[in-house]
DNA sequence: GTGCCACTTTGGATCGATTCAAACATAGGT
DNA sequence: ACCTATGTTTGAATCGATCCAAAGTGGCAC
């Protein structure tokens, strides 16, 4: 006598409802898809049985199998989920995707973990026709594991050269290049340099050799611009302090306060992203240091918080909203080729850089 | 001749790959799922085949049928997708929500659309395990809408009284008596207030009828909990101007535009949301009116960039993130019970409020 | 040689829908 | 009465996996 009692909570099934609608479940189903071609008298026969069962419409569950595509992308990082929420590059870029899926009608799934066990089932049985990667810390990993799915997936701001997947970035060589020329052009000689991370979970002071072996090719194209530009006007790049932090503001921090206590300060200073140039802007200020006065920044990226600091930030911009834009439609128009797409960035000047005092 | 051509896609499924490597399909099976009970031998035979075959794993459509479960929470709202970035309430409170999802290994799935056809839709087959709903316009529909696909659901800051449904939200009236209070302990005796919609599409002036026809229950609970203090202290509620915005930038500039044409300008404008606050403080700063010297300024919600406004801005804020960890415990320990839970609210007192001038 | 147990493997049933060719009905034309 | 055209309904096949009861395989002790 078990089943028939009132807590059997068996969810009812489109099957259920035809039988009791006295119909096949082919009927059923169309009652729901394609009402048009159901006479109406039957019509309304299911439907009244599916209201009086507490039928919730088809499952999407059982729909989904059939039509294979699930109408969702996937976005991935190895951040938490937060990251997405917080993080104001990573803000700009959702709302660039956010857009091109609202025009398609494409939801968004956010996939992320906690620790890297998780991500990667996560990743593995994530409901989507297709992933945006995120590519900050352990971009490489999280590539693989994506490349895994055999789906359609595009690679943003990729710190690899690996030509196998489809990635969206921009020139960062170009870009840097921009941001040094234009700190060299106002006159400055005495320079730092505050860079992404090189590789997986390190950082400091970094040497020639280091640089070299950089596994983040972003890193060390920003690098390079930034040095093919100060070696044009004479420096020796070799004494320019590189400091690699974390990209946060503790580590941008550390930084500072390592390149400010050996030496003759710079009069100038390269960050590879706006969020080290904001941190680093704070920092000067907390010292008494005035910016530009004392101190140009320009940052990287070209996030709105840039625009609205104290002093506003000279950047390199990206157009991340486009990026985001471009990346939802190569998933969604994917016809199995692999493209790199390369944007151009443009340099911000704003009040955070002018020339030396001395 | 068809299905053999080179172009043939035909994506491997887990049975391709069994008959492949000579075992039956629930060995196939195991090799993914509980790979421990496998033989070595045939595991590796099987994994091979995999391997060669260019199989990505076994395909979560198929997984999620058997299993029930998606593992994801969806988060639904009437506005475009963006919102979820953009926001700074949406996103606090979409922080509180990843952190309970991080904790617990679930996805989140943006669920939203441009129009509201598409969005009915992107409800119905959302694969998720259940709704939190963020209410802000159109919130009803969005519940009714939810509440059919019998999922577990929750809404958040429910603009109505249907116990039927389970929600989490503040104490709006005592929030609203908080800052009334506030303003009239500091000697404030003409107010305005700047409201959140009473229903749908509607901005302006607003009339007693019309007030007490109100649709959202939230609005109206603010409202009364401003004019209950209001009353304390003899104010004649009835002469106070109560402008309807649409929560944006300009309904509000509109709204304070018509509140400072008329007669005696108020010496404080109680906002139902930071939003507003917000940008009421740019308009009165465009206005060369100072806040708190001419016009004091107390918003509503609690949202950072109140911290630092300029000047900072006085409110009362609601524990956002907090209701966003437990909109998602609701989702996840669901048990079929309809709870509503109130959660308390705080007065910040920064510097948009002072004592009046005269 | 037989019995028992542990370990593997098998194959059918199931999850919940959609699709489509074929069967069926009804009405109109000749 | 027969045929056709049109409009509905049926039911088997399919989507891609997981689960599980039952069967198979060895090894070891008696």
């Amino acid at each position: 006598m078990a089943p028939l009692t009132a807590g059997n909570r068996r969810p009812v099934r489109l099957a259920d409802i035809a039988k009791a609608a006295g119909v096949s479940h082919g009927t059923a189903s169309n009652v729901f898809s394609r009402p048009e071609i159901v006479r109406e008298e039957v019509r309304e026969r299911v439907k009244a049985a599916a209201e009086a069962m507490g039928y919730g419409g088809p499952d999407p569950k059982g729909r989904l199998l059939r039509a294979g595509k699930v109408n969702a992308i996937g976005v991935a990082t190895a951040e938490p989920l937060s990251y997405f929420f917080d993080d104001p590059f990573a803000r700009v870029m959702m709302a660039g995707i956010s857009q091109a899926c609202d025009a398609t009608g494409a939801g968004i799934s956010l996939v992320s973990a906690a620790n890297s066990e998780q991500l990667a089932w996560n990743i593995q049985s994530a409901l989507v026709d297709g992933f945006i990667v995120f590519c900050i810390e352990g971009g490489s990993r999280l590539v693989e594991l994506a490349r895994e799915r055999k789906l359609p997936f595009v690679a943003l701001d990729l710190d690899s050269e690996d030509g196998s997947v489809a990635a969206i970035g921009v020139d960062n060589i170009a870009g840097a290049g921009l941001a040094a020329r234009h700190l060299t052009d106002l006159g400055h000689r005495r320079f730092a340099v505050l860079a992404l991370p090189f590789a997986d979970g390190r950082t400091g002071l970094i040497s020639p050799e280091e640089l070299r072996a950089a596994a983040y090719a972003g890193t060390r194209d920003r690098l390079t611009g930034y040095f093919r530009e100060l070696s044009r006007v004479g420096i020796d790049t070799s004494t320019v302090p590189v400091y690699e932090t974390a990209n946060d503001a503790a580590s941008t921090k550390a930084g500072l306060e390592t390149i400010f206590a050996s030496g003759e300060p710079p009069t100038a200073i390269l960050a590879m992203s706006d969020r080290m140039a904001l941190a680093t802007l704070e920092w000067l200020s907390a010292r008494n240091l005035s910016v530009p006065g004392d101190v140009s920044v320009v940052g990287f990226d070209g996030v709105p918080e840039g625009a609205v600091s104290e002093p506003p930030l000279t950047t390199v911009a990206q157009p991340i909203a486009e990026m985001g834009r471009l990346a939802v439609k190569a998933i969604l128009e994917s016809d199995g080729q692999v493209r790199r797409q390369q944007l151009p960035v443009e340099l911000i000047v704003r009040g955070s850089s002018a020339p030396p005092a001395g």
